[in-house]
DNA sequence: ATGGTATATTCATACGTGCGTATACGCGAA
DNA sequence: TTCGCGTATACGCACGTATGAATATACCAT
């Protein structure tokens, strides 16, 4: 129970954050860099996505603060923030899982 | 930790999830009904929103299974569907008033 | 069944978002 | 500086989404 009331303000703060969240090339971008740090050419590789796409979708992330980034010479370097981000992933994985084991129940059970 | 490689088909799931909570009006919405259930037309007052757009973001709160919903007579009674939804949220606000007290000293530091 | 109220859905429209292609920028080597 | 490579951005297009107005549906009272 946090605070009663919410501001309008930061309610659009919050779609915003969740909004970042809310893509599946993003969410697989984070996953890659649950094993350390990559280059942006890693994760073209990695993911199969584009270039313009991959650099696009990283810059979204890091203005959200989801992920940082460091100059290695002529490449990038990015890592994931800190561990909130997995956090949210995993309570709504958490979730997800625990729905799909219902719905499996359900249909066995009939 | 928990799983190390994330199934793509999960990765939508997880993205569409994020969806549903990246909109203002829906996270309003789930706002007001931290207080205790609530029909449409108390969600609509409260908001300030129109009663067709109030229907369908609870629509889609619904399909995902973040709100419940009961038939009380000629109303429909919407709740948060568990604490999850909250944790979820809070996670995030936590994030967002810690990088705004940041931004704030950062502001008046110099 | 009829009327009235609460809720859901349809339709048209405006806006936002993701993508590929092409191009610009930044950095190090020669 | 000029070249090559890695990364970022601009443009155009296709698709998705939020919204209000109008309409349909569900329920209760009479």
């Amino acid at each position: 129970m946090a605070q009663k009331v919410m501001r309008p303000e930061l309610l659009d703060l919050v779609a915003d954050r969740f909004k970042a969240l809310s893509d599946r090339a993003r969410l697989s971008l984070l996953q890659e860099l649950r094993g350390g740090s990559c280059t942006v050419n890693e994760l073209v590789e990695a993911t199969g996505m584009g270039q313009a796409n991959v650099s696009r979708h990283l810059a979204i992330l890091f203005n959200h603060g989801l992920v940082s980034r460091e100059r290695d010479g002529v490449y990038v370097r990015y890592e994931l923030a800190d561990a909130d981000v997995l956090k949210l992933c995993e309570l709504v994985c958490g979730r997800l899982e625990r729905e799909l084991a219902e719905r499996k129940q359900v249909i066995s059970g009939r």
